[in-house]
DNA sequence: TACACAATGTTATATTATAACAATTAACAC
DNA sequence: GTGTTAATTGTTATAATATAACATTGTGTA
């Protein structure tokens, strides 16, 4: 079989309902919301969920257990994540910067280990609450 | 009360066990291991943790869902962490690089939020795992 | 058609983390 | 030392997050 071109009936559902909300959900919250979907169980979740992160429709926001839809239409690949987070709204968005992918995709550490992957995440207040 | 210099009984049975395995640990399996130092309850860990946590004795792995020891004697505060992360063997290294460090502190997103905080997980092969 | 693999459906269970409340301990002001 | 306050502890129960295992169905393609 040829590389999925088309998403599948659940992961077209998640996917959807995902993008709907337009901010971090978690999987359990997608699931009650989708059941009159005729999604009934965790699994059928978890598992859309996998795909979509696997092709980079979404992402996991770890330090949430939540995911969000990718803002960048050409994300292909979760490879280069980066997102700010506001600790008193929870406010999520993600950073799409050049100069920042460019300089954490060169990165070398000092143990030389190859890096196919990142994910960084900022903490702070947003405007609105910053004002309050 | 002025704040803490010391730790508690079970902040340092656990923050012992942690410094001892010298690698990421789970909470539960922090609680199986130090059973016998007479701390029964996932409650009592959890909370031994969020404290570590709180003061920089310890990270969060957040990916993982695991705690690591940190490294940086003089890491007071966990503000600005980063990590890389073998994705094959697991192995868990905390990343101390001043310019890394000065470049994401002062990193300033379009939104103009006002960070205090980062976390970094680089995911790749270890060395070791490269070879093979 | 037949094969291979992706996706689904389903039940049960594992893993991670917190709520709620009572009791005890430690630091400080007086 | 006494009283006050906050931190810590102990305990039971439960919430929230995630996966195992297995049977079944769909889908592309050789």
């Amino acid at each position: 079989m040829l590389k999925q071109e088309t998403l599948s009936k659940n992961q077209q559902i998640v996917l959807d309902f995902i993008e709907k909300v337009n901010e971090p959900i978690k999987a359990y919250s997608i699931l009650h919301n989708v059941q009159k979907k005729g999604i009934k169980a965790p699994l059928q979740v978890y598992r859309a969920l996998d795909k979509l992160v696997e092709i980079g429709k979404i992402h996991k926001i770890e330090s949430r257990n939540a995911f969000v839809a990718c803002k960048n239409s050409n994300c292909q690949i979760s490879k280069a994540t980066a997102f700010s987070i506001c600790e008193s709204c929870e406010e999520v968005s993600e950073i799409s910067d050049s100069k920042l992918s460019k300089y954490l995709k060169n990165f070398q550490d000092k143990a030389g280990m190859k890096f196919n992957k990142y994910n960084l995440e900022f903490f702070g207040l947003c405007k609105k609450c910053s004002i309050k």
